[in-house]
DNA sequence: GACTTCCTACTCGGATACTGGCTGTCCGAGTTCTGAGGG
DNA sequence: CCCTCAGAACTCGGACAGCCAGTATCCGAGTAGGAAGTC
């Protein structure tokens, strides 16, 4: 099991867009992370489709977000690039084989369903409970304000 | 994300395991499930190198756990197919391009891993706190004793 | 000087190749049971 | 009747191809801003 690695980079992606006025090009965002600027544009799309950044096109455009970082938790960003569904898929093996269980056994789903599907939603519960704007106040607390400045200067060059 | 689909194949054969007195071959188990023979050996290999199934070879070999079903954790059946690492793995992208942060300044965890790391340690405890012994307690409980008598004659044909 | 027009440059968006890991398969090494043969 | 031994069948274990999602990339469509020209 292995999530997408463009999750971390959204995530980073939306935290700076939290610091930002203006709206901030896809190619600005690749060189202030150092990452490829066309697979960065491919997770700024589907945080685009998922509703939670706003594109401008044309000169001067960018990415904004859509409502305030406080608004946004990062279940919501890691859903958007990874996807919704569950890491677990049953495939109903208890209907096959020799020994099938018959279709009116099978009102309530499988108990190996059951517990995986309930790890899986404490996990999404962890990431709810955590918005964009904790992680921005937690890198605004332990950086230097200099720094910050100099960072939101470059963004704006 | 999506996990490795030997997970549940691998559950599976635990709780048949743990209904079983004598050795199960891999060859029975694949066709009680009716799945792939040689994948589902390849599943079995790796829970036998975690040390939760032990292999008998020879005639009237097969498999067996090690102990008690109580003692097994879903969490270990998992770990053991799927690998124990975090689904997340920070890049430290924070101390890369033209801001990037000076290592002094790394003493701690990003926000972000620290984030994702919490969600993975909850799913982990969430398949932690149930064992195949619930499973199969739970199994026996909605299957009536007859079908579960056949099971276990079909396993020793 | 102000307005209109056009043009350029910049932006995003979707369609297109490539790669690593999961999926699926195979054959060889080792062990246990069985049966025959001899004492 | 018991023991020994050889054979055969069955088991696991690791090594070998195939396929799909994720990775990485590119070029075209569309738009905002600015400069030039005109009134």
């Amino acid at each position: 099991m292995k999530i997408s690695g463009g999750v971390e980079w959204g995530l980073h992606c939306c935290v700076v867009l939290s610091g930002a006025t203006e709206p901030v090009p896809a190619a600005k965002l690749a060189e202030f992370h150092d990452v490829s600027p066309s697979y960065l544009a491919k997770q700024l799309q589907l945080l685009s489709r998922a509703g939670l950044v706003r594109s401008a096109q044309g000169h001067s455009g960018g990415y904004v977000l859509t409502r305030s970082a406080a608004e946004i938790t990062v279940l919501d960003v890691v859903e958007a690039i990874d996807g919704a569904e569950s890491a677990f898929r049953c495939t109903e093996v208890r209907r096959r084989g020799p020994m099938a269980a018959p279709p009116e056994r099978c009102t309530t789903p499988c108990p190996i369903a059951r517990v995986m599907a309930a790890a899986d939603h404490a996990w999404r519960e962890s990431l709810r409970a955590v918005t964009i704007g904790d992680l921005t106040a937690d890198v605004v607390g332990t950086t230097p304000p200099e720094t910050l400045d100099r960072a939101l200067a470059w963004l704006r060059a």
